[in-house]
DNA sequence: AAAAATAATGTTAGCGGTTTCATAATCTTT
DNA sequence: AAAGATTATGAAACCGCTAACATTATTTTT
């Protein structure tokens, strides 16, 4: 049986609320009997059972966190961030892949209330969004908001987006085509507003193709390639998404980015050792992570924050393509 | 404030005892008592508090979970296996990445014990393995194997390397080289014996060099590959491995697979976008992290094992590069 | 030296559940 | 109809810890 205060109070030959004044190192202890609590604790190796401490606490110092699938790299390096950053306050993540299923969204919505978590992280488009405004502890967004109340941590789409164009542009790119992401996600919309908008101002504009990023649809890509022999420039809203184009246009016997100039979006490890290495707009995911867990860690401790809605910022990788 | 079990036994006028029956289904309790407990429960939106369940029970449904870095998609993706398996059986998972740490491995081992996990799942080269012989609490690994006594889920990495091997051979491969990952790990080991073996049952051998799975050195590959001009085979431990080989062939001028012949290893979906796609060994991640899941909710529930070291069986996919 | 302030420690009531035990009501059995 | 078994419910202790409050010991102030 695991050692209890009690044992480390009789043990020590003091009562329990001194062991527990040692331990929080709060309110009077006289330094010769901490140490000897301390020693007896050593001695008897007890480790305070933090369900027990919660109940009376209310802060368990665990946060959620809800993601679609973990299995993709984009949702690791964010849960990386977040884990790394949570740790150093001594927080501990409990986290769940909703699938995009609502009915797995409301089941892990009533784990993480019974386990009086302190806060959530939403990274997911959670499609419950009042039962959120319900919970009575902070919760926050990253990579979407769900409303304009809840506090967000969000990439700068819309300077990708221009960043995308200026480059593409700049190497003097005439008949552009974008393959975005699907037409639902704000992310999507945001980077073709940054993209399109920078192109206007050049009195330019790209034809626009919604695809999979992650699975993309290899025939249909090879099929608008095909019917666009004079096209200069194409903007992918995934490295992955450029992978693929670049694998097609090869094999088509062009050359890049002389013949024409390609910019992927996430800067992934692989984008680097394609061949021609593919230009890029990075965002830095791992610092959305650790920022979604300082902007909630505020929440939690009643900070005021300046801004509701915090945008991280991305820049253009120059590597080959571009 | 929350509602309590005794603000629901308080309002349907009965005793805290019963509502605890009413929500365990455990014990006698009339149906028509049973039918006004839950209609109150309903309406006051009462959920149980799983932490003061736990301290009674002694049973707190979390179980950690340690991998090196989450970020990279292997370890994603069995979080993921583990996840969904751990869901079914309404466990949580509460994780850590350790970065290859000791002091965060021992650091989370703490707090995992204050919470009272029923079960550790550990998916990285544990530095500390006798604070883990310790615990009185089921652990198994995943993809190591730590020590005899604790139970494991590994891959079949010997019939990985002697699949890639059989294939290469029957490829009409004489001259054969492998890139393999860092000498440290038991997988590297068993996927270097399984290819030897397989090579030396035909009289043939292969050049081996260590390298970095994740961050490859592409000057060395570059070197090595300059340095051998009569190979025709290549064995490489990961995908990303893979892609660099093969990106530097191709510049080389070399045809794929008509000069040389490339197997991976991973599956990862990006080996199926290349051009030529790769031919590569499959082991089924999300497979291991859920069958890792029901080996440790077997020693939870004290069911007797039939084997310790449970192996997950691979398959060769073939593609272009071989 | 007495009063006031400070330091050190103990007692005990929760936190929100579960569970044992006791008691009461209902149903079977003979 | 009395005894025994079954069903239904409640009271209270307890899980391991924290914290408010009480008490006593030690210093400091006047």
């Amino acid at each position: 049986m695991k050692p209890t205060i009690r044992d480390v109070a009789k043990k020590a030959n003091v009562s329990v609320s001194t062991v527990s004044r040692v331990i929080n190192k709060k309110g009077y202890v006289h330094e010769q009997t901490k140490l000897l609590v301390e020693k007896i604790i050593e001695e008897l190796g007890f480790i305070p059972n933090q369900l027990a401490r919660s109940l009376t606490n209310r802060s368990s110092k665990i946060v959620g966190v809800i993601v679609p699938h973990i299995g993709h790299s984009f949702y690791g390096e964010l849960l990386e961030g977040i884990e790394v950053q949570a740790s150093i306050y001594g927080y501990k993540i409990m986290f769940c892949h909703t699938q995009d299923d609502p009915k797995r969204e409301l089941e892990y919505l009533q784990f993480f209330e019974q386990y009086n978590i302190e806060g959530l992280i939403i990274a997911s488009n959670f499609s419950n969004t009042e039962k959120l405004l319900e919970l009575n502890i902070p919760v926050i967004t990253v990579d979407h908001i769900l409303d304009e109340t809840i506090p967000s941590i969000t990439s700068n789409n819309i300077r990708g987006g221009q960043l995308a164009a200026k480059k593409l542009i700049e190497d003097g790119c005439k008949n552009m085509l974008v393959f975005r992401g699907p037409s639902f996600l704000l992310t999507t919309h945001e980077r073709t507003t940054g993209f399109l908008n920078e192109l206007q101002s050049h009195g330019l504009h790209a034809d626009i193709y919604d695809m999979d990023l992650i699975n993309p649809d290899i025939f249909m890509i090879s099929e608008i390639i095909q019917s666009k022999p004079n096209v200069d420039g194409i903007f992918c809203f995934s490295d992955t998404l450029a992978f693929v184009v670049v694998n097609l246009l090869k094999e088509k016997g062009l050359h890049i980015p002389n013949d024409i100039k390609i910019i992927g979006y996430d800067n992934t490890p692989h984008a680097r050792w394609m061949s021609p290495s593919i230009t890029t707009i990075h965002q830095s995911i791992n610092f959305m992570g650790k920022q979604s867990f300082n902007l909630l860690n505020k929440l939690i401790h009643g900070v005021e924050l300046e801004t509701l809605h915090d945008i991280i910022d991305v820049h253009l990788v120059e590597r080959e393509t571009a």
